[in-house]
RNA sequence: GCGGGCGUGGCGGAAUGGUAGACGCGGCAGACUCAAAAUCUGUUGUCCGUAAGGACGUGGAGGUUCAAGUCCUCUCGCCCGCACCA
C-alpha cells in the first residue's frame, strides 16, 4: 500500500511557492483587498502544536479569500521586546538580542515548514530600531498632542530587584522572582491619555459587529461607564489637630462621586480613601490616622487580599454638612475600601441601600436610615436587616424627594444639587490612563531627556532612533540602562548643558498597538504611509487569543484614534473582524513523586496501564491547556516530522469548533493521517482512468453519477458557507462526506458508465480545490496528479450550481401525534395533497388512527407531514 | 457579588422549530496475513423483542406548539471574564 510522501512534497511545494513569490502582495488600487492577520507571536522559543492553531485558521482564511480573487495581505512578524528575554539573559548568560534573534530564526523555520502563506517580505520585529524608531516618533507626537504625559502614580515596587512590577508579577503580595514583599510607591511615570477617548471607545463598540459579543462586553465592562453625580460636602468647623489646608480659615469641601444621589437623605457618613489628600493632610497631625493609612498601604492590592480584607475605617473627627440640609452633619471617616483611583477618592455612605456601606455602618455602629421603600412595603414597618435594599422603590424620609421612584429621584436630586451649586450630574469611568513606563532594558527607549534647567526635553527627531546600548550587564538588579556607564549621559538638546536620558522603556503593549499598520508599508521611511494604510486597513479578519480581549485590543483601538488625531491616518477602528480561537489542550501526566512528565515519556505497558520509561506507574491528570510548565506539550517539529504539516493542519481545524478548546490526542492525529492517505490514493490512483482536463460531461447521467455530481455541488455550497462563518470543523465534515460519496460510487456504475470518468474528474478537481486552504501541499499534489494546469494556489474557488445541488427526491417524515412513524420518498416539490393522501394510506399511520379520520393534517413541503389523530 | 458562555452516545462534536446523533475518534465482528502492522468490509444511543416493531432518550421540572436539543419560565451543575468601581 503506497503512502503519501509528505516529506518530499511539502518541501517541494514550499520551495515553488517561495520561488514564485506567490504570497508577496502589493497594493493595487481598485482591486478588492483582504487583510488577514493573526496576532504576532512573542519569540519565546520553540513552537508546540498549541501555538499554531490560530495561524492555521488564519492561513485557511487567507488562502480561501485569495482563491476568491481578493488581494490578500497576510503578514507575519515578531513581538520581540519583553521580559522573558531578560530573564533568559540572566539565566543563560546570553544577551536578550541574541536570545531573541535565535528564537525568531527557530520559529520562522517552524512556521515555514507549516506552509503558511505569509508575505515574508513584510516580516518585522519590534526589537529592530527600524521598527521602534518610528514608535519613538509616535511617542513624541503624542507628547506634543498632550496624549502622553508624566504623572505620579502608585506602583508595585520590588525592593530587591529595584524595579516596578506589573500586577501580574505580584504573587501574594511578594515579587514573583525575588520573593520580597512588594511596596506601594509613588513614582513619576509616563502615561498615555487613553481617557481622552473613553466615550468614543465605548460608543464605537456598538459598531464592531464582526467582533465576538463576549469581547465587546469585556471592553464595555473594562471602560465601566457609570452615570451619577459629584456632590460637595462642606466641612463643619476648622480642621482639628492639623493646620488649615489653604487660604484663610476656609476649608475645601469634600467632593464625592455617587450613582445614588437619590439616597442622599440616607447618608450616615463620608469615607475618604487612605490616599486622599485630605486624609494625608489630617494624618500629619493625627498619629492614629497616620498609622491606619500606613497599614492600608502595606496591605497588598492583590485580589485575594481585597476579597478577605474586612471593611475598616478610622474616624477623622471631622463633620461634613449635608448638602440638602445645613442642620444635618455626618462624620468623616477614612476607610480602607475607598479607592483613590476611582471617582473622586471619596464617597458618602448610605448603609440602607449599599451592602458595603451597611457592613461598615454595622461595624462602627453608624445609623442606618432607609430612604427607598420597596413596592407595597409599609413605611412604618420597613427596616434593614443584614442586607441592604438595592432594588427599585419609592423615596421616603427624603423631604422633597418623597414619593418619587428611584430614577426620577436621581434626576430631581441632581437638579437640586446643581441649583444649589453643591454638585452636578456626571459620568464616572473605570478606565484609567495607561502607564507605559517600565524599568526594563529590553524595550523601546522613551525618547526624552531630563535636563536640570530645561526640564523634560524631547529627543530631536533627527536623532531618532534612540537605540539600546548592546553592552549591558544584568549582574546587578534593576534597570541596566540606569547602570550603564555612558548611555544615559547626554547634552541637553536645548541648553546643551549636561543632561540625562530617560532610562525607562515603553510597555511592550505599545509595540503591539500599531504593528498592523507597519505591515502595510514595512520598509517605508516613516512608520507607515498614508496610501498603504488607506488601501489595506482596516484588518478584515484578526485572529488571536481571548486573553487579549481587553488590553491589546483596547490599546490598539486607542492608538488608531490617537494616530488619527496626530495626522497619521484617517481611520477609527483597526480591526473590522475579530475571532478568538480556543486553546489546544492535552492530558497531563505526573510521576509517582509528583514531577510533570512529557507525553512522550509516558508509555502503555502490557497490561494497558500507563508507565514512565522505567516502568513506574504514571498518574494521569486532567486535560489542560498546553503549557511548558506542565509539560503537556507536543512539539511541532515532531508532529511535522511524523505526519507532515497538512495532517497537523487538518487536525487543528477539524476536531472542535474553532472558538472552543481542542484536545490533542495521538489517535486523533492518526485518524487524520489515514484520511490524508485516502485522499492521495484517490487522486494518484483514481478508480477509473480519467479523461483529459476539460472533457465535457455527457448530457445525461445515470442515477448514481447524478447523485455523485449532486453531492459534489452540495459540498461546494456547504463548505463555502461554512468557511464564511468560521465553521471549519463542519466544512471538513462536508468534505469528508464528499470523499465518502466518491469512494462509495458503486463499482459497476464506474466500470460500465461512459460518463463516469468525466464526473469523477469533476469531483476530484473540486475536492482538491476545497482542500486547498486547509491542506495546501496535498491539494497541490492532487492537482498535479489530476493533470491540472498551473498551481492549485492560483485556481479560483469552485462555485456550486444551485440547480445541480438540489435533490430531485426528498424524504418526507410522517408524524402521528408528533412521533415519527414512517418516511415517504417523493419528487421534490410534490404538491401537498398527494403527500397527505399517501401518508394517510400508510399502514403505519392507519394503525395509529384506529379507523377514525385525522383531526388535523399539516404538510410542510419537502419536509414533514404531521397527522393529529 | 456583577457580566457572559456551556450542559446532546464511551469521546470530539452535527442538527434555518420539522426524521436527534452528520462527520470523526474509540469499540465490536469479519476479510487479507504464518503472524503483525497497514488496508478494507460490516456494525455500534439505551431498554424490551427471534423478528416485525415498540418504549425511552439532548442536565432537571414545568410551559407554548400539530411538532422543541432549538422558543418561554423556574432550577441544578461546570467554565470564563471583572470585582471593595461608590
Amino acid at each position: 500500500m503506497s503512502r503519501y510522501n509528505f516529506r518530499e512534497t511539502e518541501t517541494r511545494w514550499q520551495r515553488i511557492w517561495r520561488e514564485r513569490r506567490l504570497f508577496e502582495v502589493a497594493a493595487e488600487a481598485g482591486r478588492p483587498k483582504y487583510y488577514m492577520l493573526e496576532m504576532f507571536p512573542y519569540p519565546s522559543g520553540k513552537l508546540h502544536v498549541g501555538h499554531v492553531r490560530n495561524y492555521t485558521m488564519g492561513d485557511l482564511v487567507a488562502r480561501y479569500r485569495r482563491a476568491q480573487g481578493f488581494n490578500v495581505l497576510h503578514p507575519m512578524g515578531w513581538d520581540a521586546f519583553g521580559l522573558p528575554a531578560e530573564n533568559a539573559a540572566i539565566a543563560e548568560h546570553t544577551h536578550p538580542a541574541v536570545w531573541t534573534r535565535q528564537n525568531i530564526a527557530t520559529m520562522r523555520a517552524q512556521l515555514e515548514r507549516m506552509g503558511f502563506a505569509y508575505d515574508w517580505s513584510r516580516e518585522i520585529a519590534a526589537c529592530d530600531p527600524e521598527y521602534y524608531g518610528h514608535e519613538q516618533k509616535m511617542f513624541l507626537d503624542f507628547l506634543a498632542a498632550g496624549l502622553a504625559y508624566r504623572r505620579e502614580s502608585w506602583v508595585n515596587w520590588d525592593p530587591v530587584e529595584n524595579t516596578v512590577l506589573a500586577n501580574e508579577q505580584v504573587v501574594d503580595g511578594r515579587g514573583w522572582r525575588s520573593g520580597a514583599i512588594v511596596e506601594k510607591r509613588l513614582l513619576a511615570q509616563w502615561a498615555l491619555r487613553i481617557t481622552a477617548f473613553t466615550e468614543e471607545l465605548l460608543e464605537a463598540i456598538g459598531g464592531l459587529d464582526r467582533w465576538p459579543e463576549r469581547v465587546r462586553l469585556m471592553q464595555e465592562n473594562w471602560i465601566g461607564r457609570s452615570e451619577g453625580a459629584r456632590v460637595l460636602f462642606e466641612i463643619a468647623g476648622p480642621l482639628p489637630n492639623a493646620p488649615p489646608l489653604a487660604g484663610e480659615g476656609r476649608v475645601e469641601p469634600i467632593e464625592i462621586f455617587t450613582t445614588r444621589q437619590d439616597t442622599l437623605y440616607g447618608a450616615s457618613f463620608l469615607a475618604l480613601s487612605p490616599n486622599h489628600k485630605l486624609a494625608q493632610h489630617l494624618a500629619e497631625g493625627d498619629s492614629g490616622l497616620a498609622a491606619f493609612i500606613a497599614e492600608c498601604n502595606r496591605m497588598g492590592t492583590s485580589e485575594a487580599v481585597i476579597e478577605t480584607a474586612e471593611k475598616r475605617g478610622c474616624m477623622t473627627g471631622l463633620e461634613a454638612v449635608h448638602p440638602f440640609d445645613p442642620n444635618r452633619r455626618v462624620p468623616v471617616w477614612v476607610a480602607n475600601f475607598v479607592l483613590m483611583e476611582y471617582g473622586t477618592g471619596a464617597i458618602f455612605g448610605c448603609p440602607a441601600h449599599d451592602q458595603r456601606d451597611l457592613e461598615f455602618a454595622r461595624k462602627y455602629r453608624l445609623p442606618v436610615i432607609p430612604v427607598v421603600l420597596p413596592p407595597g412595603a409599609d413605611p412604618q414597618q420597613f427596616a434593614i436587616g443584614d442586607e441592604a435594599y438595592v432594588e427599585d422603590g419609592t423615596l421616603f424620609n427624603s423631604a422633597f424627594l418623597d414619593g418619587l421612584p428611584v430614577a426620577e429621584a436621581k434626576r430631581v436630586a441632581g437638579e437640586r444639587l446643581e441649583a444649589l451649586g453643591r454638585g452636578e450630574r456626571t459620568i464616572a469611568y473605570r478606565l484609567r490612563d495607561w502607564g507605559v513606563s517600565r524599568q526594563r532594558y529590553w524595550g523601546c527607549p522613551i525618547p526624552v531627556i531630563h535636563c536640570a534647567d530645561c526640564g523634560i526635553v524631547p529627543v530631536p527627531e533627527h536623532e531618532l532612533p534612540v537605540t539600546l546600548p548592546m553592552d549591558v550587564s544584568f549582574d546587578v538588579p534593576g534597570n541596566p540602562l540606569d547602570h550603564h556607564p555612558t548611555w544615559k549621559h547626554v547634552d541637553c538638546p536645548r541648553c546643551h548643558g549636561p543632561a540625562q536620558r530617560e532610562t525607562d522603556t515603553l510597555d511592550t503593549f505599545f509595540d503591539s498597538s500599531w504593528y498592523f499598520l507597519r505591515f502595510c508599508s514595512p520598509h517605508a521611511a516613516v512608520a507607515f504611509t498614508r496610501e498603504a494604510a488607506s488601501y489595506w486597513m482596516p484588518v478584515d479578519q484578526y485572529i488571536g487569543g481571548v486573553e487579549h480581549a481587553v488590553l491589546h485590543l483596547l490599546y490598539s483601538r486607542f492608538f488608531t484614534r490617537a494616530l488619527k488625531r496626530c495626522g497619521y491616518l484617517d481611520l477609527d477602528e483597526p480591526f473590522a473582524g475579530l475571532f478568538t480561537q480556543g486553546m489546544v489542550c492535552h492530558q497531563t501526566y505526573r510521576s509517582q513523586t509528583g514531577e510533570w512528565l512529557f507525553p512522550e515519556e509516558v508509555e502503555t505497558a502490557a497490561a494497558g496501564e500507563l508507565v514512565d520509561g522505567a516502568g513506574r506507574p504514571v498518574i494521569v491528570g486532567r486535560t489542560e491547556k498546553m503549557s511548558k510548565s506542565k509539560k503537556n506539550v507536543v512539539g511541532l517539529d515532531a508532529i511535522v516530522d511524523t505526519y507532515g504539516a497538512d495532517t497537523a493542519r487538518l487536525y487543528l481545524l477539524s476536531d472542535s469548533p474553532p472558538e472552543r478548546d481542542l484536545e490533542w490526542t495521538e489517535t486523533g492525529i492518526e485518524g487524520i493521517w489515514r484520511y490524508v492517505n485516502r485522499l492521495w490514493r484517490l487522486a494518484s490512483e483514481p478508480p477509473v482512468p480519467l479523461p483529459p482536463p476539460g472533457t465535457p460531461l455527457p448530457a445525461a447521467l445515470s442515477p448514481p453519477l447524478g447523485a455523485l455530481r449532486r453531492a459534489v455541488h452540495q459540498a461546494i455550497a456547504a463548505v463555502t458557507d461554512d468557511l464564511d462563518k468560521f465553521r471549519f470543523n463542519r466544512a471538513i465534515a462536508r468534505i469528508r462526506e464528499m470523499t465518502n460519496a466518491i469512494e462509495e460510487l458503486p463499482e459497476p456504475a464506474l466500470r460500465s458508465d461512459p460518463g463516469a470518468p468525466a464526473v469523477l474528474r469533476e469531483a476530484l478537481e473540486a475536492l482538491a480545490r476545497l482542500l486547498g486552504p486547509m491542506m495546501p501541499h496535498l491539494a497541490e499534489e492532487m492537482w498535479l496528479s489530476l493533470g491540472g494546469a498551473g498551481l492549485l494556489a492560483d485556481q479560483p474557488w469552485p462555485v456550486a450550481d444551485p440547480a445541480l445541488a438540489r435533490d430531485a427526491q426528498v424524504t418526507i417524515a410522517v408524524q402521528v401525534n408528533g412521533k415519527l412513524r414512517a418516511t415517504l420518498e417523493f419528487p421534490r416539490d410534490t404538491e401537498s395533497g398527494a403527500i397527505e393522501s399517501a401518508a394517510l394510506g400508510l399502514p403505519q399511520v392507519a394503525r395509529w388512527l384506529d379507523g377514525r379520520a385525522p383531526r388535523k393534517v399539516i404538510v410542510v413541503p419537502n419536509r414533514v407531514v404531521s397527522i393529529v389523530a
